[in-house]
DNA sequence: ATTATCCTTGACAGCGCTGTCCATTCAACA
DNA sequence: TGTTGAATGGACAGCGCTGTCAAGGATAAT
């Protein structure tokens, strides 16, 4: 075990004061260069690294940011560490991760956290980005946080998005493009800011288009395997169905194309499926599933980013936010609609 | 924003020193039974929260614990954390995430987290378990860390694994108890220690049935959708073929899967697949995947359990250690083999 | 040259807790 | 009755760092 070794140490070995090798840690301004170079020789000499505990203990910054989550998909919770982590890392953050059942006492888990921690900030994940009684813990805390993805009341503080609406308008209008007229879609969960945001894009390249939306090819799904496999039944029971189906994500996509495969359908000759996120699952099947990548790791390094640099939000101002862009992924699963 | 309320106010709530309190606090004996209650109901009401900073840059411990993860898969990633997670809340502490990039400068990565942390301890999940400037820089920074699903080296440090070869065993035995007799194999990562295990059962189970393990039909995979693909495409591609296919996770059987869906081969008529893991994937297919629940949750929870209450190795003595019970998992991916 | 101003540096006091060490109390024993 | 030791509680010194404040030196303005 190597000795460990203190500011006093790196002081010491520069001949400076322990304050000024203080001040060129956290590159405070107002110290001269040829200081600042004898202190860096000294912390590289010693392989000096502060200790995060006194630093967060003296001042202001803890060093740490946390991302909360709930039931989530494994995939979408490793790209948000994944994104988060990556811009943690160049400002010396670490990231602490908390999933929070929301279904349990969400206070008494969220609570007691930040008063222990004391974190500079957290990430908020769907569906926890618009869960009331953790955005109120975190304010009565203050404790800063960043929303990824939320539905409403995106007045209330900073988030970052993409373009949910367009993004299902997009994709509508790919599989209207490639001749379908009657397109099957599964909504996601309805405690999901998205969920609405992607139905309401694809009503409207429906509308945009002059093709109906049918009652009946609107199917009520939870963002699940299950629930997309219960949907698609629904949906491909009888003989009257739909040359494609859109399912606003990945897990209820394959759903869909287990249905499909099960009744021995072709796919994309007989039926599109299309998905949305671009899960590591898209490509975990046969054929490969058109979706659209959502930016997670990049929403989730720009949330840490807003963290990191102190967001904040003005009084009577709109909040900090980003928009990021998506990007329409085409694969073998959607195909010219059957004539 | 609360006020930060610290160990003085509830020593002066309470009418006692704020040792007394820190004595409570931390479950040391010798404080009258009425002394503790009169400083848990101070607690309560004033609804203090020690500070986790403080106390490890005053103690020993610090409440940290890290997961060092590289190139996970994203379920097994989720599964860990969870489980040792559930495992921490229990005692307060919390769980750091560090993907670590082995193809990169290890030393680079690990050696400053270390340093500026203080973790109690890190819990490797493979193939860092076996990563040798991994575990020197643990081993040199004195931080304790147990392993998961070591592969050879099982004498140098704590670990917490299943019985990989076992498992492959009773799955070979599956397969070969349903009639098949020409069963091919796909190989895992060869970073992995439990890939050489798992292949070694089914080795074992093939030569108790007494039937022959032909070399051309074991493949070399890496875990990976893709190589479970590219296995099958080369096991499935002439005319002579297994009736069943055993690959020893179940992102590489979702392979085998795809394959066979592209080939019109019927699941589980004509072709039995077997994966390993019970990722979230295995269900996420049709037909289900017949699979082996591995208990990563239940590892990792072991394994936060071990690092909280402080392994030791004894000089000359094995290092503490925990093989947990697997299970298999029958689903509709197998079934009679073809006569 | 003199004063005002800025830049650079350091001394020192905590941050909130635990570890060490000492003081007191009290019961049990000689 | 005195003695001993366990049980109980408190005083105090840091842990390693940052924030505050002030001092000294260099530079600019007069």
């Amino acid at each position: 075990m190597s000795a460990k070794i203190t500011i006093h140490d790196v002081a010491r070995e520069s001949g400076v004061s322990i304050k000024t090798v203080s001040r060129v840690l956290n590159r405070e301004p107002n110290v001269k260069a040829d200081t600042r170079d004898r202190v860096q020789a000294a912390v590289t000499a010693l392989n000096y690294r502060p200790n995060i505990s006194a630093r967060s203990l003296a001042g202001a910054k803890a060093y740490l940011i946390g991302v909360f989550f709930d039931n989530p998909s494994p995939g979408y919770v490793t790209d948000v560490q994944l994104g988060a982590i990556a811009q943690c890392r160049r400002e010396g953050y670490h990231l602490i991760v908390e999933p929070i059942d929301s279904t349990g006492d969400v206070e008494e888990q969220v609570a007691p956290m930040l008063a222990t921690l004391r974190m500079d900030g957290v990430i908020l994940t769907p569906p926890l980005s618009d869960h009331p009684v953790v955005l109120s813990a975190l304010e009565r805390e203050g404790v800063a946080y960043v929303r990824i993805a939320p539905g409403d009341d995106v007045e209330r503080a900073p988030w970052v998005s993409m373009d949910d609406r367009k993004a299902a308008y997009d994709m509508t209008n790919h599989l209207i493009g490639l001749g379908h007229r009657d397109i099957g879609f599964i909504i996601g969960h309805p405690d999901h800011g998205a969920s609405a945001r992607r139905h309401q894009g694809f009503v409207d390249a429906m509308r945009d288009a002059d093709l109906p939306v049918r009652q009946d090819r609107v199917e009520q799904g939870w963002f699940s395997f299950r629930s997309g496999f219960e949907a698609a039944e629904r949906l491909l029971g009888g003989t009257d169905r739909p040359t494609a189906i859109f399912a606003s994500n990945d897990d209820m996509a394959l759903g869909v194309m287990a249905v499909a495969n099960r009744m021995r359908l072709d796919v994309p000759a007989q039926l599109s499926i299309a998905g949305f996120d671009d899960t590591p699952g898209a490509r975990i099947t046969w054929p490969q599933l058109t979706t659209v990548r959502q930016p997670i790791a990049a929403m989730a390094g720009a949330a840490a980013d807003m963290l990191m640099s102190g967001v904040h939000q003005e009084e009577g101002e709109p909040p900090p936010s980003r928009l990021l862009d998506f990007e329409l992924v085409v694969r073998e699963s959607t195909g010219k609609a059957p004539n």
